[in-house]
RNA sequence: GGCGGCGUAGCCAAGUGGCAAGGCGAAGGUCUGCAAAACCUUUAUUCACGGGUUCGAUUCCCGUCGCCGCCUCCA
């Protein structure tokens, strides 16, 4: 039974979902106007690791993201480009899944763009008017804070006393239209050079939390199961969400809200100024690969912050290397028919120890042990030579399985080697039946200058690459 | 100022009121012509520090120090 820690009842509970067997979830996407950073693929990382999960249990994943397009520094960047927020932000969404699939990330049923749905926004603020949520000023409308009841209930914020020492941010220019510090635009009114659409509201631009009301009731209805993202998003977006739902149609909007916590680097939060500010891409530039990455995110637990290094995205290279050799070799081995006893028991456990990992809220860190346990305990097996052939094909399902949820083994293609490379590796396998070592250290390690390591096994020669 | 989280070996990191998972790295060994890979062994008498509760605490409570988050930019 899968058990998730829900944000709203700050309680790890038994996820039951709406409909049996389907589960329907939202997560907030990426703010497209810049290269996404390790940070924001942390949270998209889990969020794929969540749905994976939920299909591993068997259920039928609906899984919606949103885009955003449309907010202050996209304006901003877009018009200093001088292109349309539509060029800007295809830009950057197009960057943005291409990281997103090199890290293994499945695509979610539903992607939608925020200026795709500007009716339906519209829609919900007109329904919060009617319930007498909402009120004007200065041609935007903003929402009356005070009139929902239920405000606070996601974050526990203490708004009596948190105010007069808080940030200064509160009291800026941008707020004055509004009555009370606690009401969030709903409905921008135009600014000159802006980019605007004609509504029954006049003519403006959405506040930011209106677009994932309006995105997630339309393609999952007024009440689904799980809403997904960035534990920053927990005050005030989540919290303006609810309000902003529940105001409207007065259901329940989201029964479980998981939270990703946020990655540290080296120790420190990241940020330009300290120079540990890594985008996806800076790290491919750097040599790393995507699996690496993609392990390292996933291996500790979301709900517990990550303090992402080089050192360990370094480790993360071995780890995945060893993951996909061992991969390599178990597809290889020669075996003869039959099966043993053994294999089956340690499939078996080792599958229970991780589902019932993953259940505990996910806990990647323990699911990721029994994954290195099995690993090592069949290397034992295929070292001794004593695995049978349905042995072999139990072993290599049960790698399926966990890299159903994980992804992190990598693929076995096995590419050819070209003539040159293939004609020195005979030439070196003769020169050692001839026993003429110097002539043969030399050949391997020329081929290790061109990026090829080889393996001398029982079995024969073995090659990889570097 | 209000609210909350964390601090476990060189690095990353799980975990529980009863002798501290896993990965990376390092050292030794087995195998090998030598390597590589794999495997085996070792690598925290101890879980920031100081008190307290308890038969027993890393795990509960209090305090100190450090790091981090939220309090309308934020994954």
């Amino acid at each position: 039974m899968l058990k998730l820690y829900n944000t709203l009842t700050n309680q790890v509970e038994e996820f039951k979902p709406i409909e049996e067997n389907k589960v329907r979830v939202y997560v907030c996407g990426p703010t497209v106007h810049d290269f996404a950073h390790i940070g924001n693929f942390r949270t998209f990382l889990f969020a794929d690791l969540l749905r994976r999960y939920l299909k591993f249990k068997g259920y039928q994943v609906h899984h919606v993201m949103n885009i955003t397009d449309v907010d202050d520094k996209i304006i901003r960047k877009s018009v200093e480009k001088g292109q349309t927020l539509r060029e800007y932000t295809q830009i950057y969404t197009d960057y943005f899944f291409e990281d997103f699939d090199a890290l293994g990330a499945e695509r979610p049923e539903e992607i939608l763009r925020a200026t795709d749905h500007i009716p339906e926004m519209i829609e919900i603020i007109k329904r919060l008017s009617a319930n007498g949520h909402t009120y004007q000023s200065d041609g935007s409308t903003y929402y009356r804070i005070n009139t929902f009841t239920g405000y606070g209930k996601l974050s526990k914020m203490n708004f009596e006393g948190n105010v007069t020492g808080a940030s200064e941010r509160v009291d800026s220019d941008e707020y004055e239209a509004k009555e009370n510090a606690r009401d969030f635009v709903l409905w921008k009114a135009v600014k000159p050079g802006e980019p605007f659409w004609e509504t029954d509201l006049g003519q403006g631009r959405p506040g930011w939390h209106i677009e994932c009301s309006a995105m997630s009731m339309k393609a999952l209805g007024e009440t689904f199961d799980i809403h997904a993202g960035g534990i920053d998003l927990v005050f005030p977006h989540h919290e303006n969400e609810i309000a902003q739902s529940e105001g409207a149609t007065g259901k329940p909007f989201v029964h479980y809200w998981v939270h990703a916590e946020f990655l540290m680097v080296e120790g420190q939060k990241m940020s330009k100024s300290l120079g540990n500010f890594f985008t996806f891409r800076d790290l491919v530039e750097k040599g790393y690969t995507p699996r690496a990455i993609r392990y390292l995110l996933l291996s500790a637990p979301h709900h517990k912050q990550l303090n992402f290094t080089l050192e360990g995205l370094r480790g993360a290279e071995s780890t995945v290397a060893r993951l996909n050799d061992f991969k390599l070799r178990l597809n290889e081995a020669a075996v003869e028919d039959g099966e043993t006893p053994a294999t089956a028991e340690l499939i078996a456990r080792s599958l229970k120890r991780f589902e019932d990992a993953m259940d505990d809220d996910l806990n990647t860190a323990e699911a990721l042990a029994a994954v290195h346990d099995f690993v090592r305990e069949t290397n034992s097996a295929l070292a001794q030579g004593s695995l049978k052939a349905d042995d072999k094909k139990a072993l290599l399902a049960a790698v399926d399985r966990f890299d159903s949820v994980f992804s992190i083994f990598g693929e076995v293609k096995k590419e050819m080697l070209d003539s040159e490379i293939q004609a020195l590796i005979d030439e070196r396998q003769a020169a050692r039946k001839a026993k003429n070592f110097a002539r043969s250290d030399e050949i391997r390690n020329q081929l290790t200058e061109m990026g090829i390591i080889l393996e001398d096994t029982k079995d024969g020669v073995r090659w990889r690459r570097k």
